[in-house]
Parts: structure tokens; sequence; C-alpha cells
DNA sequence: GATATGTTTTTTTTT
DNA sequence: AAAACATATC
């Protein structure tokens, strides 16, 4: 443990830390130390001799919780591990594993994705024979799972005359009736969706006190990260398991909140002091991330809103860079430049690639970038989108998997009956699942008493007995064999492994190779020993894994995954920062979206959106946007985001397109101003601006990404009049001698070398180097 | 019942 | 533009 790490925090945070008893809140700007303040209590708990078991802290995603971890285990070594740390989702999976039989289903029950869970309502909607057209299983989908984050069950929706008129006035009144299909059918499935993890959770709480009471004193302390987005079901979860000691942690900010399409209310934190009267609040305002634009840019912002609660953020890194705003003609462009920009700002500043990432509003967004990032050779990874589980090839076999260890899953049944192709149909198929809701029962037990059912022919029962025998005896093995064994049995024994090698195209070569690091994965898996678990001994079954990777965005496999430009949405972004941030996009329709604009709520979400998006930036941040781009295949012409005009052009500076060939014609910043009107479609053109030639900019005063600080009077001096031998100043390492140069002209790169730094090779064109002596002042 | 070809839809954000 | 979906053909 390391003593002094109280010495490592400002006063309001110090006190956040060690006020332990007692309900707490800590309203927490952005890059205001709110993950240091977190990871500090903990430590300071078990310091003070809290059993780790005892405590329970919970994020929204899966990212901050491993930092999270990974930072308490920094502080006070290994006994971090043994904290109950995890999503929501992950931790209440961990419960209700221990628990689903007290609630009727299996403990290795399925967890659905939100595909699996649109399959199943497209199943319903088919079963009912209603129009698809009308019935689109993604609407009908976010309806239950409203529903389910307000903990409203089928048989409640069905009363709630607000629900029910609401559903016969957009023309669909049969939801009522889905949802209690869907529940049925997920239930006869031995299979939860993501938001049963709570529903379930809250219904195993309330219906069976004993382990409500087990539960509310096994947490002697709950800590809550990013409280603001946490949904009604969420709310009640945590406030019934802090109960009994009361000892209560929520740390969020409602500025950031930007999760109310996920049922998050930003009510639960502005009404905190309701729940716990006798609670203490802590406001963490000071901002140790950014520049003082930057920060003065996120109030003037957030400034708009109307419902939040008062807070002033303030920041003491003055000066630095003003906020860049780029005009792109079109989304290709966009990409070159920022693509080019990053390349010039590694040169020129020294930046790693990981100090840059590129938001967006939605992840179809990443494409101009990767291409534009591929070209310049600049190592990156997106983030979101489509993840390594959703994959088609991947899903296939974990569909075997899943079918073997919990064999009344029907999504998982349906997908790979007939994959690889063994003669089993839709008709028969069809008429299997006729049969089953008619007796009331799921596919499977259908299918593995085909012998006995009428209505088939002798082929089609063949082939049903033939697939069932198959997953049976899977199952057999998963008493003898573990899970990786199992699982390459299952790819090789079922003809995947096959099919896929003798693919020889591109993409199933990928195909193959994805399913070799699934594999990998869980060997992995069945053979770590880690204990991570509460009290039971860490299950290495197959059933767990599969659990586990459900609630998985990605592979997260960290080994090649360092030193790359970030790609994400706003979204993941957040409790992130960079060095280096552009925002792009920032376009009326798109950021703004089209969908978010009908309502002020809506828009005060867009903005908070926009306000997470900038307070990423710790040095450099660049807003960008394009006249024109593709969507849904056709090119649309967009205005400039409403975003862009709501900053102060003190932060700001105005730059057009052109960025590798400017050289010097630099002039003074000119006042952006909005051509025409909202309705204008401007003509991609010529650019009013152009951009400062690099060689000639200022220097920024306040940046200061290493120790040396140039002197007061430093100008860089043309790269033609370097010469090998001189002595030379460098913005960043200091003073250095020229070793070598090569290439000439605009190319030139020179060999430095630095005392206590080494050797560096320096593009001239982008560094800034001054002459000390060896040559002509 | 499987495969080839044409048609329609999709995009907001995530566990 | 790409993927999911529907229809035609073998």
């Amino acid at each position: 443990m390391r003593s002094n790490y109280l010495d490592e925090l400002n006063d309001i945070q110090r006190q956040a830390v060690t006020n332990t008893s007692g309900p707490v809140m800590v309203i927490a700007g952005p890059g205001s130390g709110k993950t240091r303040v977190l990871t500090y209590r903990i430590a300071h708990l078990i310091e003070k001799g809290v059993d780790p078991f005892r405590i329970l802290s919970l994020t929204f995603t899966n990212k901050a919780a491993k930092e999270m971890r990974e930072r308490i285990e920094h502080v006070i070594g290994g006994e971090a591990r043994n904290v109950w740390m995890g999503t929501f989702h992950s931790i209440f999976a961990r419960i209700l594993r221990q628990e689903a039989t007290k609630i009727g289903y299996p403990s290795n029950f399925t967890i659905y994705d939100s595909s699996d869970s649109k399959n199943v309502v497209k199943q319903i909607v088919k079963e009912l024979e209603l129009n698809d057209k009308l019935y689109k299983p993604s609407t009908v989908f976010n309806r239950i799972s409203a529903a389910k984050n307000n903990l409203i069950g089928p048989q409640k929706y069905r009363e709630d005359k607000y629900l029910v008129s609401d559903d016969s006035q957009s023309g669909r009144p049969k939801i009522a009736e889905i949802y209690a299909l869907y529940a049925k059918k997920c239930f006869q499935s031995g299979a939860m969706d993501f938001d049963d993890l709570l529903f379930k959770m809250y219904e195993l709480l309330s219906t069976h006190p004993e382990v409500l009471h087990k539960y509310q004193h096994k947490f002697n302390y709950i800590l809550v990260d990013e409280y603001q987005d946490t949904n009604f079901a969420q709310y009640l979860i945590t406030k019934r398991l802090a109960a009994v000691h009361e000892n209560i942690t929520v740390v969020g900010d409602d500025a950031q909140s930007i999760y109310s399409f996920r049922g998050a209310d930003i009510q639960n934190i502005l009404n905190f002091e309701k729940d716990y009267p006798d609670m203490r609040t802590f406001k963490l305002e000071q901002n140790y991330r950014s520049t003082t634009h930057i920060v003065e840019a996120a109030n003037q912002i957030i400034a708009l809103n109307k419902n939040q609660l008062p807070k002033t953020i303030w920041t003491d890194r003055q000066g630095g860079d003003k906020i860049k705003v780029v005009k792109a003609v079109s989304d290709n462009e966009e990409g070159r430049i920022v693509a080019d920009t990053i390349f010039e700002y590694q040169m020129r500043l020294h930046l790693r690639s990981d100090d840059f990432a590129i938001l967006y509003r939605t992840n179809a967004q990443s494409r101009s970038f990767e291409e534009a990032l591929r070209r310049q050779n600049i190592p990156y990874k997106v983030f979101g989108g489509l993840s390594f589980y959703q994959r088609k090839e991947i899903k296939d076999l974990l569909a075997y998997l899943k079918l073997t260890v919990n064999h009344n899953d029907e999504e998982a049944l349906r997908r790979i009956i007939n994959y690889p192709t063994r003669g089993i149909g839709d008709t028969t198929l069809d008429r299997a699942t006729v049969l089953a809701s008619e007796r009331g029962t799921n596919l499977w037990s259908i299918l593995s008493t085909i012998q006995f059912q009428p209505d088939f022919n002798a082929r089609a029962k063949n082939l049903i007995e033939e697939f069932v025998m198959m997953i049976k005896s899977f199952a057999t093995m998963l008493q003898t064999m573990n899970a990786y064994d199992l699982a390459s049995h299952i790819a090789k024994h079922t003809g995947i492994m096959k099919e896929l090698y003798t693919d020889k195209t591109v993409e199933g070569i990928s195909r193959y190779e994805n399913i070799q690091e699934l594999l990998n994965g869980i060997k992995e898996f069945s053979e770590s020993d880690e204990i991570a678990e509460g009290e039971t001994v860490s299950d290495r079954s197959l059933g767990t894994y599969l659990q586990d990777i459900m609630l998985l965005t990605d592979t997260e496999s960290d080994k090649d995954d360092t030193n790359r430009v970030s790609l994400m949405s706003i979204h993941s972004a957040k409790g992130l920062e960079f060095e280096c941030v552009f925002a792009v996009g920032l376009e009326e329709g798109l950021f703004p979206n089209q969908m978010s604009v009908n309502s002020r709520e809506e828009l005060e979400e867009e903005r908070r959106l926009y306000y997470v998006a900038v307070t990423r930036a710790k040095s450099h941040l660049f807003l960008t946007y394009a006249l024109q781009r593709y969507r849904f295949g056709n090119l649309i012409y967009s205005e400039p985001s409403r975003f862009i005009e709501e900053l102060d052009e003190k932060n700001l500076e105005f730059i057009g397109h052109k960025v590798r060939r400017a050289e010097p014609t630099s002039g003074p910043d000119t006042p952006w101003e909005r051509s025409g009107t909202r309705t204008t479609k401007e003509t991609p053109g010529k650019s009013l601006y152009e951009r400062p030639g690099a060689a000639q900019r200022q220097a920024t005063p306040n940046f200061t990404p290493a120790a040396h600080t140039p002197s007061a009077d430093f100008k860089a001096d043309d790269p033609k009049t370097i010469q090998a031998g001189m002595e030379v100043e460098h913005e960043k390492f200091g003073i250095g001698k020229v070793v070598s140069l090569e290439g000439d002209g605009n190319n030139r790169i020179a060999t430095l070398f630095f005392a206590g730094i080494g050797q560096k090779r320096i593009m001239l064109k982008y560094a800034k180097v001054r002459i000390v002596s060896g040559g002509a002042e």
C-alpha cells in the first residue's frame, strides 16, 4: 500500500475520499479527477480495514471497470481483485447465475444480445401473423426494452392505460401481447436479454426477501460511477441494496448525461438529496485536463442548457491553442484533412498515435477516416460498431456452444440447426414451431421427441434425430472435456472448420482466423485460474464463459492495440481523455442529429454530448464539418452545425481546407460567418481561408508536453539554413546537435542528438528548430 | 430444399 | 453502399 496517496489529492478530493460513512454524492466536472477519487476512496476503505469482498462498485462500461480495477491494484496491490467491481450488467449476471433457480431459470442461462432479441420479436410477429412493416423488430423491441428499464412487466404493461393507448395511437395495439409472448419465449429458452439482467435482478430481490437480506448485508459499501446515467431499474436496485448500511457513494456529472435513450433519468442524480437527506455533497470543479480555451468553450456550451446543477468548472492551464474549426468540402476530404493533420502534429509536436482521437456522432462515419489513415500508414483502432462477437462465423460457433450448454436456447437452435446445411429446412422447422406453440412447450422438446411426433416424414425425422443426438453427445463431453477441447471438437465435428478452411477468399481466410482467435480466447479462459469471484471459487465452465463474453463489447485483447489513433463514437469516449481530439461531422442533421432536434430535452442531450466531446481534449481540439457527404448511398448537402455558432469566437480559429501544401500564406484569423440562411445549399468550392503555414505558427507558450520550455524569443529558423554540426534549440527537446541531414527542400530530415534524450530523427518542415550557434543568425 | 438474382431497407447513441 | 430480405429458378 502506498502510504502517501492522500497527498496526491486536492482539498475537496481528499474530503470526498476520507468521508467514508453514510450517503455521499460527488459531483465531478470533466477532468476533475473523478476516477481518482473513486479509486482512492475504495483503496482508503480497504486500508481502513474494510473487507474487499464487501465493497460493491458499479460502472457502466467494461472499460471503466477495468481501468478502475487496475488503478486500485496500483495503489493497494492484489487485494483489489476481491472487490465486487464491474458493470451493472455483469455484476447482476454474476449474482443471477448463483440465484437463478430461485426464479425458475437454469444457472447456465443464456444471455441474448439485441440482435438475438430482435430475432425473437421477429419470430413472434411472424407467428401472430401481424404486419411486419408496422411491427418492426427494432420498434417493438425498443418498446419492450423501455418497459423493462422502468420495471414494467408484461402484466403491468397490459394494465397501463397510458402505454396501451400510446400503442393503439401509433397503430400497434398488439405490443402488449407481443411483450407477453416475448417474455414467455425467453423464459422457455432459459434466456435473459440485457434488460432482463436488471429486471430479473429486481424481481429476485423483491420476491425473495432472504436474497435481498443476504446482499444488503453482504455489501457494506456501494459505489456507483456515472450515476447520472442510471435508469429506473438500476436506481431502485442500488437503493434497495444500500438500504441497510446506507453507505452509498454516487459519482457523476449531470452535464454528462447522454443515455436517456436507454432509459437513463437525470432526475436520479438531481434527487439524490431527497432520497438521502443526511447525505454529503462534494463538488469537484477544478479541471486538470484541458486548457482555458477548451474549458471556456465547454462552459459556454453547457450554459445554454436549462436543467442542471450549478457549478463552475475552471482550469489553471492558461492559454494554449485555440479550438480550430475546420471546413471540408466532402466527407472524404474531412478524412484526409484529419489524417494529414495527425501526421503533421506527430511530426511537429512529437505526439504518439494514441494521443489522438477522432470522435463522431454515428459509427457509420468511421469509414472515411479509416481510409485516410490507412493511406497515411497511421495505425488506428475503431471502437464500437460491429464487435468481434457479432460476426457471423463467431455467432455460429457460439450458438453451438450455447445450445450444448442450454438445449432450450431457441435462438441458438434456429441459428445452427441447418448450418452447415443438413437438410432441415424452413418447412420442417415451421411445422415444429407451430407444434411447439400448440403444446405450450419449446422447440427443443418437440425436436428431441421427434420420433413420437406425427406430421413429419421419415427423412425429416431421421435428420432431426441425428442433429439432436449430436448436440446431446456434445453435452456429455461437457463433463469430461475442458471448454477449449470441447469447442475445438465442435468446430471440427460440425464441419464449420472445414467449410471455412476451403473458402480461400480474403473474407473466408479472415473468418477462419476469427474462429481460431475465438478458440484461443476460450483456451485462455479455461486455463486462467485467476480467482476474481466473490465467495465462490472461480467458475471456469463453458456456461460462465458464454455469459461473460455476451457482455463484452469487444475482445479487448491488448496485444497490439497500444499506440493507435482511437476512432469512436462520442458515447464511448466518455471518461477518456486525449492530447488531441477531432470532433468530426459537426453538421446540422448529423450533430445535432436529425432524430434529436424535435424537443428541447432531446436537443439538450445532444448538447451534453457535444460537451462530452469537447471536454475529452487536453490541449488540442478540432471541430470539423463537411459540406457534403454520402448517406444511404446518395449525396446530401449539409450546413455547419449550430453547435459551432454557439461558441465564442475568442476561443476559435477558423481554417479552410488544403492542409499539406499550405506554405506560408498566413493571414489574420478571420471571423467565421454562416453562409446565408440555414436552408441554403452551399456549393462545394474553394475555401475562404487558407491555413497558416506550419513553420510560421507562433509557438504556443503554455503548451508543454515535455520538460523543455523554449526561450522567450524562440523563433524557428528556415530548414534550408540548418547544417550538420550546428547547435540548435528544439521546441520540445531543448538544446541539441545536428548529427546528419538527409533529403532536400521540403522533406529535409535531420538527425539530432540531445543530451539526456538521445538521437531523434526530425522532419524539419514540422519541427521548430532554432539555430543556436554554428551558423549565420 | 438449395442456390441465384432482384428488391428493399437501413442509421443515433450501448449494456 | 451494404446488408438483409424476397422471389425466381434449378
